[in-house]
DNA sequence: GTGGTCTAGACCACG
DNA sequence: GTGGTCTAGACCACT
């Protein structure tokens, strides 16, 4: 498998760190069925360079992906993404779903004064909950 | 008017800088009401004792706050909700609903194999965009 | 919880990366109830001065034990071992009932005329047939 | 002596060299009695395709059993196994005693939530000392 | 002073 | 040429 063009956007003013930056949007495009395993991700430095930021960089954000079982690192040959990694990917009506429930409460917050940072709070107050409940 | 008790809880393994997660409870506790205009707050000290956290956090915290509007720090006297903080304030009822919808978010979120973080985002994401499109 | 002395030895000529054999080290001791939960590490930085590498590799190996849940790192404040550690633990009885049945396992490769990288790779492969009979 | 199938199986994902995985599974074979000597193997190409993988590897694999003198390389004739190559051969009984341990190895190991990886360098660890103490 | 991120650049192992 | 490790050093956020 060719390794396509990975249109990847890292904004270096927003405060987020860059791996992270670079994490999610290859994680949310192999979760798309953006990038299908077996897929050839472009090798460390090449992704350096057009990105402008440091291999090192790179570096670090495959092998976070790897542990997360959605990549495989081949050393000598290149970077690859996992036939794991289709299962952990969401059918894209779904993610419409998710992006309109998202929406509505961007729309609510905006409106009762609340700020970004405490919608994303209370998410995650709200999943923690949610895993208690659980167990 | 009296200091009441003031039961926020510090998650210091969650990665969210404290001060940020002390600013955001006493921030929604006025917004609910839950902390009336004229309200004294618990000192610098006492506040930074219970919680076990370092005092120079606490009065951060207070600083941001007053910055905001909300907070007015009396030298000498002690740190008060002031009347401004009311406008802030935001109905009960409209609460409900934007938790209503955060829980919606994450249960299809968690359905969806989501990590929190990734929602977190993607509700940054969409705010920008709203704001953008109101330009 | 005082930070005691991390008895830590790095052999940098035996070709194992540096950063693999400081994990090993202070997982094992976690494991062996040798570094209880609440107990401080040393700094990043010192830690590296004490060993003689880099502050980025001790960093790398904080940051990969907080991980596994073993470590929590705290910004601005430390490095600790945390409660859910506890649960990894391992009674010393094991651990020396482990320690025989390896060393059997050795005296039978020796004298067959085996070499520890292929014992070593023996056990990696029974190790998946195990799971994978599991599942 | 005709060259016989040989079932080799190679994993890109483990992060084990593919060279040293081939090596140890074309040695253990002899060591088995499963390849005799005299015996043909595949010649580097062939191999190379059949596997997927790079001939310099399977080269590399090749020369690296001749030094150790389990095999004979004639120029443009093929590789073979050497006669020599029946002193280093084991007993089946022997590999089963081996196996054994290690199988118990392994379910002590797992029961005690070890790593494969940690077990695997326990081992290492106990030969080294093993030498150390027969001088 | 703590940990976190990023850069620049060197050297190594693998294919 | 691929990824992997390590160093040295800068700057930042947090307590």
């Amino acid at each position: 498998m060719p390794s396509p063009d990975l249109p990847v956007e890292i904004d270096r003013s927003s405060g987020i760190p860059i791996y992270i930056q670079l994490e999610e949007q290859i994680r949310l495009r192999i979760r798309r069925g953006q990038l299908l395993p077996g897929t050839a991700l472009p090798t460390v430095r090449s992704l350096a360079v057009e990105l402008g930021i440091n291999a090192n960089t790179v570096a670090r954000v495959y092998r976070d992906l790897q542990r997360e079982g959605l990549l495989r690192l081949e050393r000598g040959v290149g970077t690859f993404v996992t036939e794991a990694s289709a299962e952990q990917a969401v059918e894209p009506g779904r993610l419409d779903e998710i992006a309109n429930a998202a929406r509505r409460l961007v729309e609510l917050g905006r409106s009762a004064g609340l700020r970004p940072a405490e919608l994303a709070r209370l998410i995650e107050t709200l999943w923690k909950e949610t895993v208690n409940a659980e167990r």
